[in-house]
DNA sequence: AGCACGCCGACT
DNA sequence: GTCGGCGTGCTC
């Protein structure tokens, strides 16, 4: 693409008067768009390019920035108004230019378009690709190495000869890790350090990213699965932008064929990115990878540490880093020469980013790859209604894999009809469900117990006066966490001691928990089946990624009988040994109205089935359900998938709501009730109207207090060939938020509350 | 986002 | 009389 450039004109440029060259330079910061700056003599000679990467004034302090393309390559209407130009007289000189690989082209126009995209500063989409540490160039980690002379009169002693063998034999190293290989303490080193006989050396470069090795170990495949991966690794090969959706049962072995994907784009010498939802996936993943390709690949996501995140900037800038396996962040690291993206599991809600920049990871993604001219493979066993619909529309392409691999059946599921197999009371598993329970493990099989609730009950209400425990800072209940002893709000963090008497009402001992969590099932579990070796796998209870590859290790070492978790089970864990799986309350979910509630239960549930019966013995799945004749159901009885998106597809097609139109949500929030309100009939007032276009709300927000935030909703619905984003614009021009309010949009939302 | 300037309450 | 609260406005 043609890239704006210095020698451009100035179109603010008057005739007959001298203009020193200035540069465009968008900053990290949450400003409309890019600050003007005068290139200094000092670097006017090599010049300024697009892309590189730079230290301005901005008031009195000094901010990193990156030198910005003159002219938006958006289309006009899509693209935020341009700002006022500053006089040259005005114009401060850019500071320095940092030693760093320039910010890559693609780079650049993904971070324009995903700002006017979600009408979100670009400064704070850029600041998602520099992630501030990032730019700050590399300083060599400094290291001890032998000190040459040594020092006279050094004592010797055992764990110091140690120590001198292992740094004269590894050369610099950290003191920790000289102690650690020595297995000394760190005092000797400490020691040897003070008496003069080691000294500071700069390390040799951090660990390389070896480069992966298409063919170390191919996988042999056969049938569907080896034209899937022919199909893929040819459009790897080819390049260009396209989008492919690979959709196959769970276990029919989609990451093997994924992955020739990526072995022929590594061969062709350019980079793959991999996107999870979870970063908590990314051990097993990894572990996959490694075994296939020989190396490791690069990871990236949002709690690296400071050092090894700007190494794998780097890495990934200089092409060094060949994959890189990744969270959402991963779409803004500055890949010269992408190849390649591959979203995995492409339905899941995960990749919606909420906070700061809203954007849905899975459609950016498509746009990153279009930016780059690179395919990209959206991946899922039970694929979002807005894919198939791309699919349906041609404007996707499609390779379905029918089979599971290695002749594994799909596990049979049917559904516990609660009415008529209600569980004793005060209990919630139904008779029906702990014999076929008792019966799995009673054959040395495992069972899993799914119930998507985190804690011990989600209400706690008083016996006495009816008195419900709410959180103080949001409109939602309390949720008691036996083990830790507290009632905790799951939207704020808000969390105080179980108070032994009703606040309201002073009753003792009358609190009574009403409903299950994985806590309380647990209880259930372990008083039902005493015998059994239970794990219970929650975000609560597993801490880190660490953990929960611990926990999954165990259950695949066969230490547990039955496991009981929340979502985190139903990510896409092989377990060989489990045949069993039962959903607590498979209606959770169902409920509240939301857009794309069965949808999502569908994709949930069929995932968490999923688990069951990968290796040689057969599957089985029991639903629990009030409901047994919802359409939600019987889907995931028949395993009609198509069918029952095709049906909601239907239902959402003459409102033209998604995928047949467009949304946007305006979230009003304000700390008091009276601004929140004022604000949002002030949107709602001045709401564009027009064909193909509808405004709904303003309404209070489900959630209408968010810590301590009054909330209200509107929701704009449109057409799919209206543009919303100069509609939104134009519109949020129209209304000034009250003091202490503030309007938030969200493009595409999938939230709802 | 910072960091200033700016106009009203309790202290050396 | 000043130190300091954070409201609002600006940064090329």
């Amino acid at each position: 693409m043609a890239h704006a450039s210095l020698d451009k004109r100035d179109p603010t440029r008057k005739p007959g008067t001298t203009v020193r060259p200035r540069v465009r330079v968008l900053l990290p910061l949450p400003f409309p768009g890019p600050f003007d700056y005068a290139v200094p003599d000092s670097l006017a000679a090599t010049g300024l390019r697009p892309g590189d990467i730079v230290t301005v004034p901005l008031g009195r302090r000094t901010e990193t920035g990156v030198v910005w393309d003159h002219d938006s390559v958006l289309p006009p209407e899509f693209a935020p108004p341009p700002m006022p130009t500053v006089a040259d007289g005005r114009l401060k000189p850019v500071a320095a230019r940092l030693d760093l690989p320039p910010l890559p082209d693609g780079l650049r126009r993904f971070v324009d378009w995903v700002a006017a995209y979600t009408l979100s500063p670009p400064g704070l989409v850029l600041a998602m690709a520099l992630r501030t540490t990032a730019t700050i160039p590399t300083a060599p980690v400094l290291g001890w190495t032998i000190a040459d002379p040594p020092p006279p009169g050094l004592r010797e002693t055992p764990a110091r000869r140690k120590v001198l063998e292992i740094v004269s034999a590894h050369g610099p190293l950290t003191a920790a890790e000289i102690a650690r290989r020595a297995e000394v303490g760190p005092g000797v080193v400490r020691g040897l350090a003070d008496a003069g006989a080691l000294r500071h050396a700069p390390m040799a470069a951090p660990p390389a990213f070896v480069r992966p090795d298409p063919n170390h170990r191919p996988p042999v495949l056969t049938g569907q699965q080896a034209d899937a991966a022919r199909d893929l690794r040819a459009l790897a090969e080819q390049g260009g932008f396209s989008v492919t959706l690979l959709e196959g049962v769970t276990g029919s072995g989609k990451t093997e064929i994924y992955m020739e994907a990526i072995a022929a784009c590594v061969a062709r010498g350019r980079q793959a990115l991999v996107l999870l939802p979870e970063i908590a996936l990314s051990s097993q993943w990894t572990g996959r990878f490694a075994r296939r390709f020989g190396a490791e690949p690069a990871l990236w996501h949002s709690d690296l540490g400071p050092r090894l995140r700007r190494v794998t900037w780097r890495a990934v800038a200089d092409g060094a880093a060949a994959v890189v396996v990744g969270a959402r962040s991963a779409l803004f690291l500055p890949f010269p020469d992408l190849g390649l993206i591959i979203v995995d599991e492409e339905h899941e809600t995960a990749f919606k980013q909420e906070d700061g920049v809203t954007y849905h990871a899975r459609d950016m993604a498509v746009v990153r790859a279009r930016v780059a001219g690179a395919p990209v493979v959206l991946v899922s066993a039970t694929p979002s209604l807005e894919t198939l619909a791309n699919v349906g529309a041609g404007r996707y392409r499609h390779l379905v894999l029918t089979a599971r691999h290695g002749g594994a059946t799909m596990p049979a599921v049917r559904t516990i009809d609660m009415r008529a197999h209600p569980p004793e009371r005060g209990l919630f598993l139904s008779p029906v469900l702990t014999a076929a329970i008792t019966e799995a493990t009673g054959r040395g099989e495992q069972a899993m117990l799914f119930l998507n609730r985190r804690g011990y009950a989600p209400l706690t209400l008083c016996r006495t006066c009816g008195h419900r425990m709410q959180c103080p800072n949001c409109t939602a209940w309390l949720v008691e966490h036996r083990v830790r002893q507290i009632l905790t709000c799951h939207h704020c963090g808000y969390q105080e001691p179980v108070p032994p008497a009703c606040p309201q009402c002073d009753a003792e001992a009358s609190l009574t928990p009403i409903g299950p969590g994985v806590e309380r099932i647990t209880e259930e579990a372990r008083a039902t089946f005493p015998d059994l070796r239970i794990l219970v796998m929650a975000s609560d209870t597993l801490p880190g990624p660490a953990a929960t590859a611990d926990a999954v290790a165990r259950i695949a070492r066969r230490e547990i009988d039955l496991v009981i978790g929340t979502q985190i089970v139903a990510k896409g864990w092989h377990f060989p040994h489990l045949t069993l799986v039962g959903v607590v309350d498979a209606d959770l979910g169902l409920g509240g109205g939301d857009l794309r509630a069965a949808e999502r239960t569908v994709q949930l549930l069929h995932q968490v089935a999923g688990r069951a019966g990968r290796a040689e013995a057969p599957g089985h799945v029991m639903l629990q359900s009030y409901t047994p004749d919802h359409p939600v159901m019987l889907a995931l009885v028949s395993g009609d998938f198509e069918a029952f998106m095709r049906q909601e597809a239907e239902q959402r097609r003459p409102g033209f709501w998604p995928p047949f139109g467009r949304l946007a949500a305006l979230i009003v929030s304000a700390d008091t009730p009276d601004a929140a309100d004022a604000t949002a009939r002030a949107l709602g007032h001045a709401a564009p109207h027009g064909e193909g276009l509808q405004v709904l709300g303003p309404a209070p927000a489900p959630l209408a207090i968010l810590r301590g935030r009054h909330r209200w909703r509107l929701l704009l619905r449109t057409r799919r060939d209206v543009a919303v984003q100069p509609l939104l614009r134009h519109w949020l021009t129209l209304v000034k938020p009250e003091r202490g309010a503030r309007i938030d949009v969200d493009i595409d939302p999938v939230s709802f509350l």
